[in-house]
DNA sequence: TATTTGACATACACCCCGTATGTGTCATTA
DNA sequence: TAATGACACATACGGGGTGTATGTCAAATA
């Protein structure tokens, strides 16, 4: 076996303490996940924590940020698929939903993240959620297919009933719940359209 | 100075517990009150504590069914000065924003409570405030100025919005974020309206 | 090869929660 | 009114967890 630049170790250890800490915050939540335990399951100590991430935080934070982008990508990439870009924007709302139905994003980036963390908004991560759903409605603003609306306000709002709607449907088992929240997300979204296209296509 | 009862003493000693730790897991956050520190503040030990609440959580759970009442009291009184039952859910709406700018609010209600409590759908508070939106909803709904919607969906969507809304206005200093979120919240409300309604009021 | 840097392990001190146990006071009953 | 039981709370103890200070050893550099 070869030996591994020290550059490649360096980054392995750091994957292999998120994985440990997603796998750790997701089971046992943020406050029950025990540090020892955690880096123990890894294969290494707390003495590689405090060295990498600086305190129990900031691992969380470098967990937060790696789900965070796996939802952006997720998201986007499904808006995408749709030619209609309104469409698109709902599917993208739908696609949040679901993914919050996945514990570790459920328990991880919408329960402990902002207990922890503060407000979302605030995150480094910059939020690539908010940002992917803003930038498809500025193109449907420019468009004319909504109205002109504050895009960053739209954008946060937007999300947030998506991300609220995800915590119910996760809570509760019924399985009716999904479309009950994702129709009630179109009605509300079709609120941003304008009048020629609200009779045109909802 | 007369004796007081028993009865009286006990809720005495409840609410000093509860004002205390109100202020407490304002100002540090739940994980970082100490129950030492803050039943000493309230004259007491932790052995009050865990007689009157069962433990840490318990007590949290105490302190956010009071905030959760005052609340939904609050927002359901603004929402009732208005005649206009649309403009009353609009008004509520706003409502909740405004509250959750209270820092109080905020850090226990919005941040904390969720991810020591979990899903706030699921407290015992049963959600006052969901059910007011709820109720307002359902009086719309019959009087055929909103669609015929899943009343429970639609209201947990728009409380969902002004609830993230509120984080995102007080997070940022921004005078004018305030506006544009209500602003926004109204155009994204406005996609619940029948066509009528809509062309009539909005 | 000598030296220095840095990635990690080990050890220690402090804090905090939950529980088990003790104590005094108030209601109740004879 | 005296005794008894229940209850509200205080005290004491044990276990665990975080953060920091210190040590160690391999890798990079000159």
């Amino acid at each position: 076996m070869a030996r591994r630049r020290r550059a490649e170790m360096l980054e392995e250890t750091r994957a292999r303490l998120i994985d440990a800490a997603r796998a750790a915050f997701a089971e046992k939540g943020y406050a029950g996940a025990s540090m020892d335990e955690l880096t123990a399951r890894a294969g290494l100590t707390r003495g590689a924590l405090y060295h990498h991430f600086g305190d129990k935080r900031g691992l969380l934070a470098a967990v937060v940020d790696r789900l965070d982008s796996e939802m952006a990508a997720r998201a986007h990439e499904i808006g995408q698929r749709h030619t209609n870009a309104w469409e698109g924007l709902l599917a993208e709302g739908g696609a949040y939903i679901e993914l919050a139905r996945d514990p570790e994003i459920q328990r991880i980036v919408l329960l402990d993240g902002p207990a922890v963390l503060g407000d979302p908004s605030q995150w480094p991560s910059q939020n690539r959620c908010l940002l992917a759903t803003m930038t498809t409605l500025e193109t449907l603003s420019r468009e004319g297919v909504v109205k002109p609306v504050d895009v960053e306000a739209a954008a946060r709002l937007v999300n947030g009933a998506a991300l609220n709607a995800a915590l119910w449907v996760a809570a509760s088992d019924d399985a009716d719940v999904l479309e009950r929240a994702t129709d009630a997300f179109r009605q509300l979204a079709s609120g941003l359209l304008t009048r020629d296209s609200s009779t045109t296509e909802y």
